[in-house]
DNA sequence: GAAATAAAGTTGCAAATGCAACGGTTGCGT
DNA sequence: ACGCAACCGTTGCATTTGCAACTTTATTTC
């Protein structure tokens, strides 16, 4: 049996294989709708809560908020705290959201079509969960995978 | 609640992170320890078989075979059909894969360490099966996820 | 048997990613 | 108030990735 990661590997790959593909011929590429998205769904946003949302690298996200911007999808606005961008979709974007999650929704029923109820809850919820704790590697803490530094022993 | 995308994207990252975290001072990095460990479980497999296993493009294969033949972990001979490769790994390659797989054990079994026995392998039972059928997506058929030219609509 | 078609691998190129270094801003300690 | 560390975002650079065009070999078709 394989480990884990070769599985979520391929699931990942193939995803934004066909997210690429419904996304032929709108100004997106996979990366921007995921931005315009979690910015839709959080309007106002700190960029840096948007990096850890899409757990991704911050230069990731300033290079594809910034071409959002120039295309007219989103909007970023100095904070209170002059370091920090807010991040609002515009009225662009908000018409385009609901066409970029049907494609998210297509792809999670599609996926998980063969499986009960019961099992498809269950692995969104164990997904969740594994998300989580990989997040907890990423983001430093006491409880850490073996090989960190982190090590109890002497 | 976050498409399922997100969160395997998520998974998959944090996983990739780590792995190359305690690859560093080695030859590999992420995508040369996948294939070693590949070929080293299934000697002589051709390339292109490499390619479904790893659910990657055949150029990354290709690419990460010629550094790792090069370094002196495989040997690649051409098959019977000379259009094929079968790609072999050499003693050299044999010496550090378990190093390789101890790396994957260690963090499949930190990222599951909180689930119950019964839902760690349901989780290993899902994803695999959510795994094929992302297959079925890349390599083409007849159950395709909407918006496919497959549709059965008119 | 020759030509057309398909398959496997390689290479060139553009996009995406991760890291490290940098600039501007804030908060803290003294 | 000053200096210093931390924080956020940006940019430069190297690696990885995906696609398409190409080469070589096998298979099909006539």
């Amino acid at each position: 049996m394989p480990a884990l990661m070769f599985l979520i590997n391929a699931v990942s790959r193939c995803s934004t294989l066909y997210h690429a593909e419904r996304l032929e011929g709108t100004d997106f590429r996979p990366p921007h709708a995921r931005c315009v998205s979690m910015v839709c769904r959080n309007p106002g946003i700190r960029q840096d809560q948007l990096v850890r949302k899409l757990c991704t690298d911050k230069s990731q996200v300033a290079r594809h908020l910034a071409y959002l911007e120039e295309k007219g999808y989103v909007v970023r606005k100095a904070g209170e705290d002059k370091r920090v961008l807010l991040v609002y979709p515009t009225e662009k974007a908000e018409a385009c959201v609901e066409q970029i999650r049907q494609i998210y929704r297509d792809w999670n029923e599609w996926l998980i079509a063969e499986f009960t109820p019961e099992e498809q809850s269950q692995f969104a919820s164990l997904l969740e969960r594994a998300r989580e704790r990989a997040m907890l590697y990423v983001e430093g803490g006491d409880d850490l995978p073996p090989g960190c530094g982190g090590e109890s022993e002497t």
